[in-house]
Parts: structure tokens; sequence; C-alpha cells
DNA sequence: GATGAATGCATAAGAATATTATGTATGGAT
DNA sequence: ATCCATACATAATATTCTTATGCATTCATC
């Protein structure tokens, strides 16, 4: 987990929340690990989650009440699966939506036709 | 400048430096003041940077030496205008490269296949 | 001519969130 | 037997932001 990230991590920061409550609306029931090889693959290692910040963060989203916890022996290991509650899936669905509009926004910002830009394409 | 932004706040998190840097590199020089201004119209006040983020960011730019200033008196008030430096400039580049490619990647895990997203138009 | 809003700079205390480092342990492959 | 992947967790530290505050000028308006 300690390979250097493709981007800045300044970037990827405010957006972890986002990214967790996002890959849980669409799993049913995630556990820490898998959600970091999900994003890896996703965003083909160019996003790497590190535990962290992953793990006070889904502590921080159980203890807000957006997601619940099932304990399930794997062999001799514990897995920790999360699920969004219902209060968590209404977060996700806002949180997606407004990073899209940001994205939009940020649009305005950085593309602005005022200049001229060859590396955008 | 301490009224509710639209966007919570985790998300515009990490792009304070872009959007500094992206502005400089349109507008040969600017000041503090002006470029909260320039935001908010860009923006459609979406995005209203604080002080307290903003004249730290442009103090740690300048030591950094990806800009440089200029005070210039207007009637008996000093305005400070900062300017990219070459270094500035190709740092601006990145960062605004590094951020359209981040908004790609974030697609891939935001706007993701697998499922039914009534929220997106 | 007083008063408030806008202009314009700055810094400090605290909160939030991430990095880095470390610890523990199981399981599979060489 | 050793290394890497799996799987959890926490602590110290760093960064970056919010919130609050301070100072001073300029302009409008009452």
């Amino acid at each position: 987990m300690y390979i250097c990230p493709m981007y800045s991590s300044e970037l990827v920061k405010g957006t972890l929340r986002t990214i967790i409550l996002k890959l849980l609306s669409e799993n049913t029931k995630m556990y820490g690990y898998e959600i970091t090889q999900k994003v890896k693959e996703l965003t083909d290692d160019e996003i790497q989650l590190t535990e962290g910040a992953l793990y006070p963060m889904l502590h921080k989203l159980e203890a807000e009440g957006a997601v619940e916890t099932e304990l399930v022996n794997i062999g001799k290991r514990v897995r920790k699966y999360y699920r969004l509650t219902n209060l968590g899936n209404e977060e996700a669905k806002e949180k997606v939506s407004e990073f899209l509009r940001f994205m939009d926004t940020m649009k305005n910002v950085l593309n602005h036709k005022n200049s001229f830009e060859p590396w955008l394409s």
C-alpha cells in the first residue's frame, strides 16, 4: 500500500468518502481490502487508497450511521463487511451528484476560454 | 468572505493551488482579492475562496518560487500583485493537466456502468 | 459626518483529513 | 523457510482548510 500514487495526493483528498459511499451503493456489501482493490481496478492503478485513511473513514461512517458492519470468518481470519444504511444510501447519491456538479464548475475555471492550452488535447 | 459555500468544503480542498496557478497563467498579474472575485465570477458564486486559505497559499507559492510579487500603491492602500515565474508557469500546466486527468479517472469510479443513477442527468 | 459595506492585506487557533509508519496475523506460493 | 498478498487496526505527524480576528482605506448613503 506504500506505492507512489500517480496523482499528487492533494487532489485525491476530500474524495475518499465519496468513493467509498459510491462503491458501497453498487455492491451491497464490501470489506476494506476489497474496496482498495476495486478502486485500483477502476482507476487502472492511478488511485491507491491508503489503509491509514481508509479504515478511519470506514469507522467514522459507521459511527455516523451511514454504514453497518458484519463480521465474517474466513478460515481463521475475520473479515469485516460494510453495507450502506438507508441514511448512507441517501448520502451516497448526494455526494456523487455533488462531485459531478463540482467537476462541471471546475471546468469553468480550468478550461477557461481566454487561454491557449495545448495540453488539452 | 464568510458566506456558506455551495459545495461541501472537502471537495474544494486540494484544488486551491491549481486554481490560483491557472488564473495567474492567463492574467499576467493578479492580487489576492482579485483572485477571490474572479473565482466567484467564473463559478457563479459556487466556489468562494476564504482568505485564511488563500493568503497562506499565495505566500507558500512565493516561498517556493512559483510566483513573484510586486507592491503597488492604490491611494493610501498597498496592493500586492502576484505573477508566475517560469517555474510557476510550468507547474500551472502540470497541475491543470493533472486535474483534468484526475476528473477522467474519477468518472470511472463515480459514473460506473454497473449502477442505476437517475441523478446523472 | 457617521455608519456600514466593500476593498485589501494578514495571522492564529483549531478541525479535518491525509501520509507515513508500525503492529498483528493468516494463507498461499517458491 | 521465506516472501508476498490478504486483512485488520492505530499512532504520530503533516498538510490544508475553516473560523475568527485584526487592521486600514474607500465609497455610498442617510
